[in-house]
DNA sequence: CCTCGCCTTGACAGCGTTGTCATTTTTCAC
DNA sequence: GTGAAAAATGACAACGCTGTCAAGGCGAGG
């Protein structure tokens, strides 16, 4: 099993020590003989060092340092060398010893409430794709549970314990003044996700909701709506209030008067669909809505399920639209029309935005604001153009 | 830019340095007046270190180090002492130089595909649950769209470079012989999240999928059905098997004949559900399945979603269950029938096991199976007793 | 009262990097 | 050539903690 692995200090140790200065850059460049593919080592081998490298290399450990760092100051042919070399001693910089040294975590945290869980799934995958460009590591922290008490004791910790170097915060956290004054004091980079770049300066970044829901109350409207309810979504969330506008946007455009009984509270849950459902759906027959705008899709679906449970056809007698087109829009019967948002592009831009930040760049005020596009599907009616 | 705060350092070290030395332990230890709430401290406030901790509590840095890691051999005074002291400078250790010093990492990584994101959500509530209450970090890593040579591959850098002290595998990476096998040979410690005990020896956590499909179906036979159909999951995961021998055995002992063409293949996607409700409900009436079990939710909103389009009444015309209880097997109307598996608590399990192993228990061969519950819903009928 | 051994404590050397600053080498204009 | 500035390189001290090992204190058995 155990093959070669505790001679390669010797090898390289002896050698460089003695003839050190001798060989300069080019003779050592001649690698295509020496490289052999040390990938498929065999158990528990300990890590090649900076230290190791360096012999091997025959420079500085600072040398090494500044080639891997991408520095700058390092002359193409030492570059070269201690690029072989360090791929011939398959070396990784240790992590936890940089860290220490620089005094940066190389950490981003992302903090979020729990939310609908595929959109933080989303957002992960987003971050993460950005953070592995850059190595840096990723730190979940869902605080569905937390008061923002507990959430500010926990971040102090985080940024003293873990260190991290910035946070992205999720909605509806982006959004907590509290959290976001203790982050600015602390002098801790981070980037918000959400709809308000009102709050702070901080760079944020979310998605056009006013604009889509514009569209699309107005595409209902061209179907021939008129009664067009709305339910609204937790007003915690700016974007409930964006969405909101959007609707009254549509409607005063197109010259409807906008009822205040059409227009009903809700919080984002499933539970406020059904129950705003049963609202709308109980005004008189004249005054009764022929669609329903749901601030966001869990609330649609509970719209949907409340009017499949009382047998009210939709799309036939009552048209449904959600926001966010989570996966399962498109997994009910009928399928729902919604917005889909480029949660991972948002997600990718926020952490873009923060490294970008951690490595100096100035972005005060920066607030990216993302198109997201109508999927029409059966829920408001047959899908012509 | 510049590094983001120069003055951090300067800020924190003079009043620091300057006041050094004044105050004894015994002092200190008079907390109720002394003891100010350091919390709610202004900006970038340098951390205390364990030497300043030392140095107010009298005691040598080692000391402090025992006290802090409980490793005992210290008097219950100077343990007192000490304590007040690390409060009073609200020190937290340095998780960077710790990881330095002890050579690990106290991270644990979390593999897994991309997989149903509640499930993984789930999952990594339950993990950080855990990771918490032993100052652990978790480390995300996706790899729905690597190759398992990718995977291998990623996962090298992992141990080397963030020195991921063990592993946590989420299916059906836990059941991929290749990874094991890495893993094993480097000597790193995992746990793995599945069904199927048997490919290695490692500790493994999962749910008791067979019993639960066995129960399922006995529910549906109990309701008066007797043409029962399954569509089964994909074959990467150990559930897909042991959900169809818990379907077999169901019928086998109510002398139910198990015919093939009741038994639809699958991959736990929304369109297998479809694809497999299309084929089974096209039987000749005599033969066509009065109930459908599929292998997962997913599939079964196909079934419902196929039954909804094609005006198939459910539950009169035709019963369907699911497996898993995703969010949205009560969103959906009918409501689906379906098994919850305890999610969370397998992956606090799980990530106990793991702890537990990296804290030097042995625990070779263990294997842990949850029991899950049947959910019934409107999907199979009225919901008598 | 001495010795032995156990419990408690401390000194100090790492851990593998980066930051600082000094030193050497190269480059370029004159 | 020559000198000065710029570029490349290196020596070495941190970084904040843990591991090792030695030293001190104290009670028990002789």
């Amino acid at each position: 099993m155990a093959r070669i692995s505790p001679d390669r200090r010797r090898n390289a140790n002896e050698p460089a020590r003695a003839a050190r200065k001798t060989t300069t850059a080019k003779t050592a460049t001649m690698k295509p003989a020496t490289i052999k593919s040390t990938t498929t080592k065999s158990a528990t081998v300990k890590p090649a060092t900076i230290k190791e490298v360096a012999e091997l290399a025959k420079v500085s450990i600072k040398t090494v340092s500044r080639v891997m760092n991408d520095e700058g100051n390092v002359s193409p042919a030492t570059r070269d060398v201690v690029l072989t070399a360090a791929q011939r001693l398959n070396y990784r910089p240790n992590m936890a010893a940089r860290r220490l040294a620089s005094r940066r975590s190389f950490m981003i945290c992302l903090l979020y409430d729990k939310a609908a869980s595929d959109y933080m799934v989303e957002v992960q995958f987003g971050v993460l794709e950005r953070c592995d460009a850059d190595h840096y590591s990723l730190l979940i922290r869902p605080c569905g549970e937390m008061s923002t008490r507990q959430i500010k004791q926990t971040l102090e910790q985080i940024i003293q314990q873990s260190n991290a170097d910035g946070f992205i915060l999720g909605p509806p956290l982006a959004d907590n003044k509290s959290i976001i004054n203790l982050l600015q004091q602390r002098g801790v980079p981070f980037v918000r996700i959400s709809q308000a770049p009102k709050k702070a300066k901080q760079p944020c970044v979310g998605v056009d909701d006013t604009q889509a829901a514009h569209r699309l109350v107005s595409r209902l409207i061209e179907k021939g709506h008129r009664r067009i309810a709305m339910i609204r979504g937790n007003p915690k969330h700016g974007s409930a209030t964006d969405r909101l506008n959007g609707y009254r946007r549509a409607l005063l455009e197109h010259d409807i008067p906008i009822r205040d009984e059409w227009i009903v509270g809700g919080s984002y849950e499933f539970e406020d669909g059904v129950a705003g459902a049963e609202q709308l759906l109980a005004l008189p027959k004249r005054r009764r809505p022929t669609a329903i705008f749901a601030s966001n899709d869990h609330m649609a679906l509970g719209v949907l399920q409340y009017a499949g449970a009382s047998g009210i056809a939709v799309p036939e007698e009552l048209a449904v639209c959600g926001f966010d087109d989570i996966e399962f829009a498109r997994f009910v019967w009928p399928g729902l029309t919604t917005v889909n948002q480029p949660i991972r592009g948002v997600a990718r831009t926020a952490a873009d935005l923060l490294i970008r930040q951690l490595k100096g760049e100035y972005l005060e005020g920066v607030s990216i604001r993302l198109p997201a596009a109508v999927v029409e599907r059966e829920s408001t009616g047959p899908l012509e153009p």
